[in-house]
DNA sequence: ATTGATATGGAATAAACGTTCCAATACAGG
DNA sequence: CCTGTATTGGAACGTTTATTCCATATCAAT
């Protein structure tokens, strides 16, 4: 029988996310991530492969877990500016912890979307992704009479998910989380 | 007497502006700009200095460029929200050229914020900039009776700013042209 | 204890990178 | 014609990078 694994593969996963998270792809060297998840060169390549791998399998994590966290959000039944407040809010303070890394799908998308097809790919999984479930959560609170029926329940949508993408950047390059906050009450009055 | 220069300095900058813009920073190597500039390798160190030098002269130009450019979209006394709507498509049209590029500030601010002291203090200058002149504009507006004058310019500023951030993350890695608008026109409804 | 997978650290490799140095050429004025 | 600057191309340098190779040590089960 094998010896067993001495690090948790997946929690090492997640440290490898926030390195890249906060220092970018490019700026990640394969010493920074060494020391960062406190595991050899060797065993990064004979687990992950190379930091291309490294990469996108900590991308499509992150995409993972954001379209759950954003599924699980809008699963609640309270009034729907109640709930995208706390949606935007959850967010805001996940992209804006200490040293306030922004979001890793935005982060990617700006600088790999147009090199890297496969971050490409998932950008769009994640964009529809989104969409859509802000779309359905939309569309049920218009049936409940809360929002305008009138209004295009995929438009909206849309414009949350860029609304989502600018506080991601703001996040990160100017981090005042105050002006994020009004931008998001101002951002929920197109629900009329 | 000097032998005259043979390539325009401004026009080579561009250049190396739109280069960087494509490609990023780290992403594009010395070669790449002797390439997209038509302009030897020394010929770029004798008159910009060295490649950190250079990204932040093309940054700079392009700071520059984006204030005149709101300024003056917004100096229009044209209803408020056709203002609005057309300083928002121009920025989409620049940003979604051919290889649709975004825009320069957005991808320095996710690229190198973090780790380049110089960008942070531009991305603040431009953020102070726009939305001061958005706030400015807001105003002229609330006291010629277009928007109610119980809003707040200032936040509704912010909110057009970060729009516009979200934007130019979408035009680079999404790039639909459609949605965009879609999007432009949800926002201008937080007008009233 | 042997086996077989796991993990590590260090050396080695090969490529890319930014930068500098150098020799050669072009050219506008005195 | 000179002189001084502009410009170029290529070589050279030193660094960093990702990646692979290897020898070694660890450990769980048979």
């Amino acid at each position: 029988m094998p010896r067993a694994k001495e690090f948790d593969e997946s929690e090492v996963l997640d440290q490898a996310l926030e390195v890249f998270r906060v220092r970018g792809f490019k700026h990640t060297s394969f010493e920074d991530l060494t020391q960062g998840l406190g595991v050899s060169r060797q065993s990064i390549y004979d687990t992950y492969g190379d930091k291309n791998a490294l990469f996108h399998a900590a991308l499509r994590r992150y995409l993972e877990r954001g379209l759950e966290f954003v599924g699980r959000k809008l699963d609640d039944r309270s009034p729907i500016r109640e709930v995208l407040a706390g949606l935007f809010e959850g967010m805001n303070s996940n992209n804006c912890g200490k040293s306030s890394p922004g979001c890793l799908m935005v982060n990617s998308m700006v600088e790999l979307a147009p090199h890297d097809a496969e971050v490409r790919a998932l950008a769009q999984k994640h964009a529809r992704g989104v969409e859509g479930l802000l779309a359905s959560r939309i569309g049920i609170a218009q049936r409940e009479g809360e929002i305008d029926k009138a209004k295009d329940p995929v438009a909206l949508a849309r414009f949350f998910y860029h609304t989502m993408l600018g506080l991601g950047v703001a996040s990160r390059a100017l981090g005042e989380r105050d002006s994020l906050r009004d931008s998001v009450r101002m951002a929920l009055q197109v629900l009329g």
